[in-house]
DNA sequence: ACCTGAACACCGTTCAAGT
DNA sequence: ACCTGAACACCGTTCAAGT
């Protein structure tokens, strides 16, 4: 005789997101989750293979709110403006998400990876931005180069691994002015 | 009756770091490491207060390398080129050392980081090399700018996050150019 | 002074048994 | 069709007992 469910994949998500956000992904643990949710753990795998595949949905579940945050902050018409607009965007959004964000880029077990198509969405207002500003040859490199620095930011600043001092929304406004600067002159570099 | 010791402290962080290379943080047990050392798990405590004592070794182990490898890296006399040689230092490190990278910047448990005074000594050839490129009032900001480039172009590059094609050795380069030209210009940005 | 076995409180995961 | 208790193989860590 079916038995109505108690709970669902939706609310283990949200439960393990949070859990995620207060205790980060060491915290995340199964019986935690099920507690959260009203049940006990052994049920949760009636709606998630495992503990992997539960840590993967949270990653998707940020990454998609993370698109249409970027998404957002584009479209001002004037590239560099749209550059920084990003560059703002993403460090507000880890600012407001520290515990998830983290998990955005880590280094994770390859089932808790997001699929490429999720990715490709997430990059795809940064390479229209780098497309404007440094022309279709440069636009994958100039959007490596500022992604890289922006994450590599935000990481190293979560991590508290800016410990010499100074204002650091200085040194974010100064990075994100020199690299737009840096990027918008379309000369190729070196081909070596 | 004293009985001699059968391991020690050097011998168990040595093990710690190559099992941390093999199988990354996760894969770091106490029962592992004590099996490779040769003995059982409760001996381990006699040389180090816990696992995350124990990982705080492996990383502090790391940081002291890579501050040699840095500092021989500078000292061409020229800026430009010690930049390029310090960020083509810092991703051969990271790639010779894969496993072990990832812990020097990771949100690692309080504990488990290292000292502040092992992060200035790490820190200071790249200090003096934008010292030399852009001036001591904008050095620290310059300098977190290229370690912030570098290090996220490498953990992006090490998690896999890079999955658009392309050749990243190129786009590496790539950013180094821009960087070193963006940061030699002395004219400080806007206030604000 | 170091090492060990036994024990405790936790994990993730499986599975038979309930409804 | 979902939920549960019991069980298994693991963790980190403590501690009394060995040498």
């Amino acid at each position: 005789m079916p038995t109505p469910a108690r709970t669902s994949r939706t609310e283990i998500v949200n439960a393990a997101r949070s859990i995620v956000e207060a205790s980060g992904v060491d915290g995340l643990t199964m019986q935690r989750v099920a507690t959260t949710v009203g049940v006990k753990a052994p049920s949760l795998y009636k709606h998630v293979r495992n503990r992997d595949a539960l840590v993967r949905l949270v990653v998707e579940d940020v990454a998609r709110e993370l698109t249409t945050t970027l998404d957002a902050a584009v479209g001002s018409g004037e590239p560099t403006a749209d550059l920084r607009s990003l560059a703002e965007a993403l460090r507000a959004f880890a600012h407001a998400n520290p515990g998830v964000y983290g998990l955005l880029f880590a280094q994770v077990p390859t089932d808790a990876r997001p699929d490429r198509d999720q990715l490709a969405r997430t990059s795809a207002a940064v390479l229209r931005t780098t497309t404007a500003l440094a022309g279709p040859d440069l636009a994958l490199e100039a959007a490596r180069t500022v992604v890289a620095w922006a994450h590599g930011f935000i990481s190293m600043e979560l991590a508290g691994a800016f410990r010499l001092g100074g204002d650091l929304d200085r040194a974010y406004a100064f990075g994100i002015e020199r690299l737009g600067a840096a990027l918008v002159q379309a000369t190729p570099g070196p081909a070596e």
